[in-house]
DNA sequence: TGCATGATGTTCT
DNA sequence: GAACATCATGCAC
């Protein structure tokens, strides 16, 4: 249920991310994503990733092998890799598995539990409440996150952005369906995201 | 409630 | 030059 008081856990340490992107993606459900910036601290409970393998995944930045963009992609779990989208968006990922493997996690949406003045102040007076962090590039935004964020660690400490441990999703409260706004690889159910929460974006459901 | 569309610029062919 | 891991708006129903 929304609204569940969660205590923030500790930093999730650098060997959660060195596993497979799509069991990291799962497990990040639920996690708490938490950035330091002028504004403030914002805090912010995931409940939408997506996961991305890498070379052997058609919808990946980097199926075609390493390119500038993706360089943070091939170096060590637990980093951000942050590109810009359509020409206006920011979207942040989390790298996954050891160096050599360029997969990652994409996060999509979260609910934000703290910090909604400083996340007001960079969306607007507009969206309500369950859209602030709804959508990776809103999510980034709602973070304060853009390319000088792209190659952070997130499991150093003292960062100033960091994943905290939240309150574990139960399997019967994930979803998993196709990735969102890919033309590759679309029969791969690597999107996960939490059950009838409404700060979820795109479809609901896994089928379709 | 749901789909079509324009904004906008980096990346890679 | 085409494609692109998006978003907000506007209009049809």
């Amino acid at each position: 249920m929304a609204g569940t008081e969660v205590e923030a856990g500790r930093r999730l340490p650098r060997s959660f991310y060195d596993r497979r992107p799509d069991v990291v993606a799962r497990d990040l459900l639920g996690a708490l994503v938490e950035s330091r910036t002028d504004d403030g601290v914002v805090r912010v409970r995931l409940v939408e990733v997506e996961a991305y393998a890498g070379e052997s995944d058609a919808a990946s930045h980097a199926w075609r092998g390493p390119t500038p963009r993706t360089r943070v992609m091939y170096g060590p779990p637990g980093r951000s890799y942050v590109y810009f989208s359509y020409g206006m968006h920011w979207c942040l990922n989390l790298v996954c598995e050891g160096e050599g493997r360029a997969s990652a996690v994409l996060l999509r949406a979260g609910e934000v539990l703290e910090g909604v003045d400083a996340v007001r102040a960079r969306r607007g007076p507009r969206p309500p409440d369950r859209r602030l962090a709804s959508g990776p590039a809103n999510l980034a935004v709602a973070l304060g996150v853009d390319g000088a964020w792209d190659g952070l660690s997130v499991v150093a400490r003292g960062s100033a952005l960091r994943v905290l441990e939240g309150a574990p999703v139960g399997d019967a409260d994930v979803v998993a369906g196709p990735r969102v706004g890919i033309t590759r690889a679309v029969g791969t159910p690597w999107r996960f995201h939490v059950a009838d929460n409404p700060c979820v974006s795109g479809p609901r459901r896994a089928g379709g």
